[in-house]
DNA sequence: TTAGGGATAATT
DNA sequence: AATTATCCCTAA
């Protein structure tokens, strides 16, 4: 936002992942020019599934509710909130180009660089978001619009690439490059048509259609150079870089009529797609947890190694999840959501080599962490004495407005949690820095200290900050190591096992009725005590829950069933 | 990997 | 205080 101001320091500016959602209308209107006929015929004869089952909610968040017919006593609708940006049904393509696509073709024409790739089931209009048709032009023609617009005065090329990964059967991943000349376009802005022959091979061509294109990936890839300099430098050395990704379908295999096949790993349709969502979930749960390493699922598909950069965080990124509305698309649809949704927590820093972490390094991190930790407790003692007081105000008031109270007493406990949250937070990193081994005499007393007071947190937080301070002065010649070797349990020095098993317990995560409907489908399609199996089937359900997990919670289903 | 027993956090 | 839901540990 403010280039002006950001400047050198290492972590000094970070920027969330975009992440939009787009709903596709339920019905087509005739101009759509839709490509697959069966599906009007289909809505016309079968009018129940003009139910929605998602709902635009605000400009940044929707809800979902799941259709009648899955509903099993305890639905309730789910809420889905802070998305940069919900497009509603009726959004025109010009509108989503406006909030979405304008500033990343803007900083693109600034040398920055930038990716947006589009996500979703197939059919759920990600290549119309992208491509768009003749009638409404997708992102692409808008951009290049802009773009030859703003650069015609200039001395500047751009150069665009577009090609085609495709995996078909469980086969090796194969490139297709889609420009006419097989090699990078040099375009100037009259040069338009080459593009254009692509896209409409794409768009239009029969044989090329749908069942390919929902398997396969679309790239296209844009680079703005100076003449200046000559053109064909490898590197993106000052050049900015904007790709745009059309990836795969990410609905799941089985449809109604399933066969338990063989599936890879989840059930994603499509290996490359699965992989870019490992990639982007390590990516996130080593930013929250730096001690985790950044698993390199990277290097498992074409393109996420193409995009290497993006999957690691280093540059920016935005993604569009397209989905449809319908009843009979809940599934897909929540299934989308849940998986994508923590994505917009994702940061990415513009500093691009982060060599081996020192202690004293990872320390200021944490440094970071705990003086913001320490701001939010603040902030969130205030507002729960705020809200205590309004409850309480509510409470000596006639009982006429129960309901009110109850939404104030809600909002307490969900402000009681993050504050817990936070402090449990403040414990694990207090745990990390001890097992630093704090060979320090004064530091160790200094522990022992601080273990056994009863400290207000924020007197705590106070004084681990204090503690950082001397060790990162003491520390100037650690060599890595420590860093990759800690996410294995078994690494951590056994200094202090009690407190080092309550900072690593899991936080508590409830089971949603999806996962639990997941949970019984596995069952009754692999039996109990397949839970390896089962997890494995259904990981971007599961997300992060163990085989253990599965089991445990299977066990519970089942007691409470049988003690009825 | 799984089954069970236990610990711990969340709810009632 | 008692019951549940989750998470954790470990033998087999």
């Amino acid at each position: 936002m403010d280039p002006a101001t950001e400047e050198t320091s290492d972590m000094a500016k970070s920027e969330n992942l975009g992440l939009f959602l787009r709903i596709r209308p339920l019905l087509q209107s005739g101009v759509r020019g839709d490509r697959n006929p069966r599906f009007r015929r289909k809505s016309a004869f079968e009018p129940w599934f003009q139910k929605m089952c998602l709902r635009v909610k605000t400009s940044r968040s929707v809800t979902l509710s799941p259709p009648l017919a899955l509903e099993r006593g305890r639905t309730k609708t789910e809420v889905y909130d802070g998305f940069s940006q919900v497009f509603s049904p009726d959004s025109s393509q010009e509108e989503v180009y406006e909030k979405m696509m304008r500033p990343l073709v803007e900083d693109f024409l600034r040398g920055k660089s930038g990716m947006l790739a589009a996500f979703g089931p197939s059919g759920s209009g990600k290549t119309h978001t992208i491509f768009g048709c003749n009638s409404q032009s997708g992102m692409v023609p808008l951009a290049l619009q802009q773009i030859f617009k703003e650069t015609s005065d200039s001395t500047r090329s751009l150069f665009i690439s577009i090609f085609e990964i495709r995996c078909e059967g469980g086969k090796e991943e194969r490139v297709f490059d889609l420009s006419p000349n097989g090699v990078d376009l040099t375009m100037h802005r009259s040069t338009l048509k080459g593009l254009h022959e692509a896209l409409l091979r794409r768009a239009t061509s029969p044989t090329n259609a749908n069942s390919q294109s929902s398997r396969s990936q679309c790239v296209i890839n844009l680079r703005i150079v100076d003449d200046k300099s000559n053109g064909e430098v490898n590197d993106q050395a000052n050049d900015g870089v904007l790709i745009i990704v059309d990836l795969a379908g990410a609905e799941r295999e089985k449809g109604t009529g399933n066969q338990g096949v063989r599936l890879l790993e989840s059930n994603f349709i499509n290996k490359t797609s699965m992989v870019f969502c490992l990639c982007l979930r390590s990516l996130l749960e080593h930013q929250k947890n730096p001690m985790k390493p950044l698993e390199k699922h990277f290097q498992d598909s074409l393109l996420t190694k193409y995009l290497r950069d993006y999957m690691e965080g280093k540059k920016r990124m935005a993604l569009i999840l397209t989905v449809k509305a319908g009843g009979e698309d809940y599934h897909n649809t929540s299934c989308l959501l849940k998986q994508a949704t923590p994505y917009m927590e994702i940061k990415f820093n513009n500093e691009p080599s982060k060599r081996r972490l020192s202690p004293s390094f990872v320390l200021k991190g944490y440094k970071e962490k705990l003086e913001v930790a320490e701001h939010e407790i603040q902030h969130l003692r205030e507002s729960n004495l705020e809200l205590e007081k309004e409850l309480k105000d509510h409470k000596s008031q006639i009982e006429v407005q129960r309901l009110d109270d109850d939404q104030v007493a809600q909002e307490i406990q969900r402000l009681r949690e993050s504050n817990l949250e936070l402090e449990t937070e403040l414990k694990y990193l207090k745990s990390l820095i001890e097992v630093e081994r704090l060979a320090d005499d004064q530091v160790a007393e200094e522990t022992q200290r601080l273990k056994e007071s009863n400290l207000e947190p924020e007197k705590e937080v106070k004084d681990l900050k204090s503690l950082i301070d001397v060790q990162i002065s003491g520390d100037d010649q650690w060599d890595d190591s420590v860093v990759e070797d800690l996410p294995n349990k078994n690494a951590i020095s056994p200094s202090n096992e009690d407190n080092d098993r309550l900072a690593r317990r899991r936080k508590g995560k409830k089971w949603s009725s999806l996962e639990e409907d997941t949970l019984r489908a596995g069952v009754e399609q692999y039996g109990v005590g397949r839970w390896k199996l089962i997890l494995t089937s259904n990981r971007d359900i599961f997300g992060e829950r163990t085989q253990v997990d599965l089991k445990d919670k299977w066990r519970n289903l089942t007691r409470q069933h049988t003690h009825h």
